[in-house]
Order: structure tokens, then sequence, then C-alpha cells
DNA sequence: CGCATATGTTATCGTTGTATACATTAGTCT
DNA sequence: AGACTAATGTATACAACGATAACATATGCG
């Protein structure tokens, strides 16, 4: 019925030794030296070594192939995060907007909206913890205003690398600063209100 | 021969009328219908009654006929921030988070990365109209450090903004509010830092 | 008028995603 | 062990697409 995946110990090796795994790593090869549109099945399955259609046999479609490399992406976005987070929230926005730069076209690939991350479960769990990852760092306020804060948090760095990534930036903007600074500059505009304040956003 | 339109202003009109017009429309429709993947020049060209190869007489490639695209997106966009701006800054951000929610693709081709910005003189004209209204909504503020306000002003609703589309935010995070309420509620947890400070971006 | 040129068409190529029928291998059951 | 079954990979095919080139036609200017 569902395709399968691992239905022995680990990811069992037939033919290819494992050609889902094989594909993923090709199809991530591609998306990092030729940016989005540069990855297709068929080029991920030339570089596997196998022919255009046996892909089909582990991703239901290209769609599926790509969410297999945006739940990776996920994964190590987490990473960097968890490592980042115990210097401080500042630290961790750095670290966000860091990954994204130094991995553009993964990043697009899983925050551009591409893909519909509600019809991929692994993805969506992936997304899910990286979030909930996030929101841990906010662990210092009040429990009702947590998940708030945290959209806020997120919205900001998210915003910030994607703007970065399609080069939104008036020259005028960067001051001649690197993108290092200019990104501290930047988040350091912005203070989390304290009380709930209902007014408006900015000065 | 079927439509005989007028023929004799600026931009004169040829076999088709106005081709060049007919495909940005006829490409939009598609974008707002069918979503990204769903722009065709083909389709395009179909829908406008011509030949497939007709529009690479109006366009180099699919991919300048999208930054036609995106170059009225700007537009659109100019004109809600600005019929918003004198609402104050809370109405500025509602505003930018509901063109984007409410044309998702058109949205997602301006800002998700799919456009090299860099390479669309016409485009990147628009996107920098638009950047500066944002700028000029915090003439209040200081001017060295206006850019970086409205840098992070816009990180705010842009990130927002593009979690929001792209469905990133659990469940658990909306707590059954409508997004426009979401929205508020986000929005809100930000004040801008108005000292020159250099220390955390959050609590 | 006559002609250069902007515009549109036809034909064609290579690439892609996807579907179907077929071949082979791996793991299981007796 | 040997055969059966499901998992895996291959061969072939098709339609859609982006792109290019050769050709056709209308437009407006001299």
């Amino acid at each position: 019925m569902s395709t399968s995946t691992a239905r022995k110990p680990r990811k069992a090796a037939y033919h290819h030794g494992d050609l889902r795994a094989g594909l993923i790593r090709a199809a991530t090869q591609l998306l990092d030296r030729k940016g989005m549109a540069g990855v297709s099945l068929r080029e991920a399955a030339r570089r596997a070594g196998v022919s255009h259609a046996a892909p089909y046999r582990h991703f239901a479609d290209r769609e599926a192939l790509l969410a297999a490399v945006a739940a990776e992406g996920f994964a190590r976005l987490g990473e960097a995060m968890r490592e980042a987070a115990p210097r401080g929230s500042l630290a961790l926005g750095e670290a966000y907007v860091r990954f994204a730069i130094e991995r553009p076209s993964l990043y697009q690939l899983m925050f551009g909206g591409v893909l519909r991350i509600g019809e991929h479960a692994e993805l969506r769990a992936h997304a899910l913890r990286t979030y909930e990852g996030l929101v841990r760092a906010f662990s210092s306020v009040a429990a009702e205003r947590r998940g708030e804060m945290a959209a806020a948090a997120w919205s900001l760095v998210h915003g910030l690398a994607g703007l970065l990534l399609a080069d939104h930036f008036p020259r005028a903007a960067r001051e001649g600063r690197d993108t290092e600074a200019f990104v501290r500059a930047v988040l350091s505009q912005i203070r989390f209100a304290v009380r709930p304040a209902q007014g408006a956003a900015a000065a």
C-alpha cells in the first residue's frame, strides 16, 4: 500500500545500496550548486547511477523528493539553532540568518512556499521540531505570551534572511557594512514588548 | 483579427493590439489561479491568442515575463502601503501582510527568490520605490537610524507574511484566532529600540 | 510606392515529469 | 535448497515546456 521505507532493521539495501538516500544526496547537491530550478528528478537519477524512472520507487513525484531534502534542511537548521541558543537570543538570530545565507537555495526550498508543507508529514514534523526549539529559547517569558513572542522573533529573523537572500535591501541601507554587521544592527533595532501592549509597533 | 483594439497611442499596437500587456495580464491570471508552477509562456500565449513563440518578441525568456508581473505587483503593494500609512505603523504592517495573504503567489514571486532582482532593471526600480515608501513611514526617527529601523520593520512584516503563507505556524500558535487578530497580536509583540542599543534583541 | 523593421507563425530540438509494462533481485516460506 | 512474492530498477512512451531559427506579414516611414 504505502510506499515503503525501511522494512528491515536499517535502511535496507537492494540493488543500489540505498537509492533513497543517494537521491536525496544528489538532489541536495544539485540544489546547492544550481539552485532550485536546477533540481530535476532525471538529473538526480543520473548522478545516482540509475534510470530516470527509478526514483519513482522511492518518491511519489518531484515534490516528494524536494520535501525530503527540505526535511533534512530543517534538521540542520535545528542543529545550528541548538548550538547557538546558549549564547543568547541575538546569537540565535544571527545563527539563523547565517544558515539562510550559507545555504540560500536550501533555505528557499524550506520556506519559499514551493512545498505545501501540509502534504508532507515528515517535513511537517521536522519543521515543527525546529519551531519548538525556537519557542524553548523564550522559556523566560510568561507561557501565554511565549507563542506570540516566538512568532514575532521568528518572523523577524526569517524576514531578514529572506530579504537578504532576495537582495531586496538597497545598497544605501547597508552603508558599506558587511552582512554580519548589518544583521546585528538590524536585529538590535528590535526590543520585545514586556507588557501586553496593544499600541503601535513602531516609535 | 477577432480583437480589434485601439491602435494609435504611445505603445503602438501592431498585430495583436498590445501583446505585451496581454501576456502580463494572462500570466498574472495564471499566477493567481494556478500558482507559480502554473505559469508557462505557452499557456500565456494561448490565452492571449497568439502562437507559442510570439512572446519571445516581447520577453527574452520566461523569467522576464515573470519579472514584469512582479514589477506590477510592487506597484500594487506600494499603493496599498500608501493608502494605509496615514493610519499608523501598525495599520501599515497589517496592510502589508494582508496584501501578501490576498495574493499569495504574486507575493511569492516578488519575494520568493525565484527572480534575481539585480538582472531586471524595471523590477529593481519598482521594488526600490516600494522600499522608499516604507522608509518614509519612519520619518520621525533620526535619519541615521531610519534605514535600520525600516529594515527591521520590513523584515518583521515580510517574515510574518512569508511564514503565514507557507503555513509554518503550528495550529497551537494561532490559538483559534483568525489571521487578522493573529497578525495584530504578533506585530504588537515588538517595540523598536529608541536608544542606540547594541545589546540583545530579546528579553 | 517601396522597403526596413517590428511583430507573429511554423517547425523543430532537447529536457523534463510522469505512466505503464517489463525484468531482476532480495527476503521469506516450506 | 528451491520456489514464490514483493521490492526494486529498466525500457519505452507521451505530452508539456522553454528555447531557437527560418519564414511570413503588417506597419509606418522615406
